[in-house]
RNA sequence: GCCCGGGUAGCUCAGUCGGUAGAGCAAUUCACUCGUAAUGAAUAGGUCAGGAGUUCGAUUCUCCUCCCGGGCUCCA
């Protein structure tokens, strides 16, 4: 057999029998120059390690910190998931099993349609330690499609991973298209179909911990069979797996429900039903306080405000097409003196009313109509989550109705607009998404949509924004863009969205009276900034982990007298802060100065105030801010000019 | 809606192998009047989510319903 030289990435070269495979070639370099070297790298392609080598490979190995390279380690721990659940449940089959962020799932469907219990983790975890205790090397090899389908008769969901491989689509991952079917062996004769690649052997594996049982709809589509679904997340590490877990325990603490409690914002009493909150004082204020900021940017930005009822005549909702495709999606109807009340999912249907209630003139548009109007949606009882999906909330909702040819000037603006407003809150770093035209079902011309996704990705890169665009995801009524944060956890929620709508304009026969005197059709933009009051709330509370900056803070300052006998003094500081409009009480002294210290912290208050015999004498406050800095004998002049510069660039807009 | 888990004091939780319950914090009262993250004592607070069943007896076991959490789906 012929000797091949390998260039390794510290630039030796390495000599070795033509064919070693990248996994023998790991362990032969051993714990010098790839300590953790989990896959290899060959011309800047990922390699199986399973896989061959041959002369003028330029081979670089990944370490275990690396990104891609965990992605294998997670793949392969869901194959020792895969082989403990076959091995303890005969008879089980098994479907998708991929990496995912920090870990990886596996699905499953068990004999006579059993189900797992949380109780089930412990033995299939260790039964996954006993295979990683046995070191088993992954091997790797082919066999064409139809020995590929007698090897996996017993696994439908395998096979239909095939079916979906010959037809060329490959976005399954499970298998690539092409003549042969490619497989992992390891151990006690457990196979499964799999491109790869792997790490060399289980005993690379063990930093792992199976987090939670779900139901998973086999190709996520609710008309196929429900498979059960197990969670793990996996790391190179014990330190990486302890610090995850701990980073998790974090999140837990931001979790806006959580905070919502603690700091007696908002609660969700049972008796109201699911998805149905009520605003305490202290959230309450901070929600006031946005909306008043909303609203002065809004007049500032050339928006008209507009108000509409909650409820409204099936005919309205006929008409705009909600009851024809989101009936279901929409809270009962209430019947009424021989008519049908629905109570509202959106406020669009109405603004097209503001719209037309008189004759338009181009010299009106654009038109911008806002209104922080609550909606009504019977979200799923197993969607519903705090305030980031509610069944009740409020929308900062706007229609922009303007000409054709104002298209791209107004998508820019809106967008830049959105943008300011979004980084006003603290908020730099979002995803935004241009969805384009629906492959199938849609309405409007060619030229429309060209104009408006082209306006609409204009303005993404006038923004300077960074974006994805999901080709096809556009609603079948036009593009939009969309601009999602992630809450304490990492999942996503969307907040605003700048909709293009070639449809409702239509629906409602709106016109305007253009230049030469003829009739034309208003483009409408359909714009949410907040997205819903409730949800950015939500997301803002996590942000902040409940600290919010001065100008949102419920309580700016509590001032806290020494003793009783400066009681006095305290409340002069607190009238003159108050009688400047700031949020400020006084705690007296009932208990002890540490314990109200203490207690201010907890409510992560931006400042307390503590005034004792020096600052009743020389009208100065101490200034305990947030994080913990201790100023004595600030001027209390002083100090509310501090908050003043604060506060004032959302206030005066 | 579907899969898994949960619901004990305002909050965080313990407990009862079936004999109607406890802690810490919070609350209230009294005393303490204190210079930067817990002063002390006392008091009050629970249909053990709701309903049905089994039982002499159910917070505990069984079933149903409601609600909450994590996923899946959905999100106009």
């Amino acid at each position: 057999m012929a000797e091949i030289t390998l260039t390794l990435p510290d630039g030796s070269s390495r000599t070795v029998a033509d064919g070693t495979t990248g996994g023998e070639l790991a362990a032969a370099i051993g714990p010098g120059l790839a300590k953790a070297a989990l896959v290899a790298e060959v011309d800047g392609r990922a390699v199986d390690l399973a896989a061959p080598l041959h002369d003028g490979d330029k081979v670089r190995f990944l370490t275990d910190r690396d990104g891609e390279s965990l992605e294998h380690l997670r793949h392969s721990t869901a194959h020792v998931l895969a082989q403990a659940v076959l091995s303890l449940w005969p008879g089980a089959t098994f479907a998708g099993g991929p990496p995912i962020e920090d870990g990886f799932y596996y699905d499953f469907e068990l004999p006579g349609g059993a189900t797992f219990s949380e109780d089930d983790l412990g033995r299939i975890d260790a039964a996954m330690r006993r295979i990683i205790d046995a070191d088993q090397p992954f091997e790797r090899f082919e066999l064409p499609v139809d020995q590929a389908r007698t090897l996996m008769a017993e696994h439908p969901y395998k096979r239909a991973f095939m079916d979906r491989a010959e037809e060329g689509d490959e976005s399954e991952g499970e298998v690539g298209g092409g003549a042969t079917v490619s497989f992992y062996r390891n151990g006690d004769g457990f196979v499964d179909m799999c491109r790869g690649p792997h790490v060399p052997s289980t005993g690379r594996l063990g930093h792992f911990a199976l987090m939670r049982v779900a139901g998973a709809y086999f190709r996520g589509s609710e008309h196929n069979p429900m498979l059960q679904r197990i969670y793990g997340t996996a790391w190179a590490t014990r330190k990486d797996l302890a610090a995850h877990l701990h980073r998790l325990e974090e999140a837990a603490k931001r979790d806006h429900r959580r905070l919502a409690a603690e700091l007696d914002l908002v609660s969700w009493p049972d008796v109201l039903g699911p998805g149905l909150a009520v605003w305490h004082p202290k959230g309450a204020i901070v929600r006031k306080v946005m909306e008043d900021y909303s609203r002065a940017r809004h007049q500032h930005g050339g928006y008209e405000f507009v108000f509409s009822p909650h409820i409204a005549r099936s005919t309205l909702w006929e008409t705009s097409g909600h009851l024809g495709f989101y009936a279901e999606s929409m809270y009962p109807p209430m019947e009424l003196d021989g008519a049908t009340y629905y109570p509202k999912p959106m406020n669009c249907p109405f603004h097209l009313t503001v719209f037309r209630s008189r004759q338009r003139s181009y010299r009106e548009l654009p038109l911008r109509l806002f209104e922080l109007g609550a909606v009504y949606r019977y979200e799923l009882s197993g969607a519903v989550h705090g305030l980031l999906r509610s069944r009740g909330f409020t929308q900062d909702d706007s229609h922009i109705f303007c000409t054709r040819e104002q298209v791209p000037q107004e998508l820019a603006s809106l967008l830049a607009f959105v943008l300011d407003v979004l980084g006003a809150f603290g908020f730099e770093e979002f995803q935004a998404k241009l969805s384009t035209k629906p492959h199938e079902k849609f309405v409007g011309d060619d030229e429309y949509w060209d104009l408006a996704t082209e306006g609409l990705r204009a303005a993404l890169e006038a923004a300077g924004l960074e974006y994805t665009v999901d080709d096809g995801g556009g609603a079948f009524y036009g593009p939009k863009i969309d601009v999602d944060l992630k809450d304490a956890i990492g999942r996503s929620w969307q907040l605003s969205t700048i909709q293009l709508d070639f449809n409702m304009a239509d629906r409602f026969d709106l016109e305007y009276i253009a230049p030469d005197g003829t009739r034309r059709r208003p483009v409408m933009i359909h714009r949410a900034l907040f997205g819903s009051v409730e949800r950015f709330f939500g997301v803002l509370l996590e942000h902040f982990a409940g600290a919010f900056p001065t100008w949102l803070a419920p309580v700016q300052a509590r001032v806290l007298p020494v003793a009783s006998a400066h009681a006095g003094y305290a409340a002069e500081v607190a009238d003159l802060l108050v009688s400047r409009g700031y949020r400020v009480d006084v705690v007296d002294a009932d208990e002890s100065l540490g314990n109200r210290i203490r207690k201010a912290k907890a409510e992560k208050l931006p400042y307390v105030l503590v005034v004792g015999d020096d600052d009743v004498a020389h009208r100065t406050v101490g200034v305990n801010a947030r994080g913990n800095t201790v100023e004595r004998d600030v001027a209390l002049l002083a100090f509310a000019d501090r908050v003043e510069a604060e506060v004032a660039p959302f206030r005066d807009v």
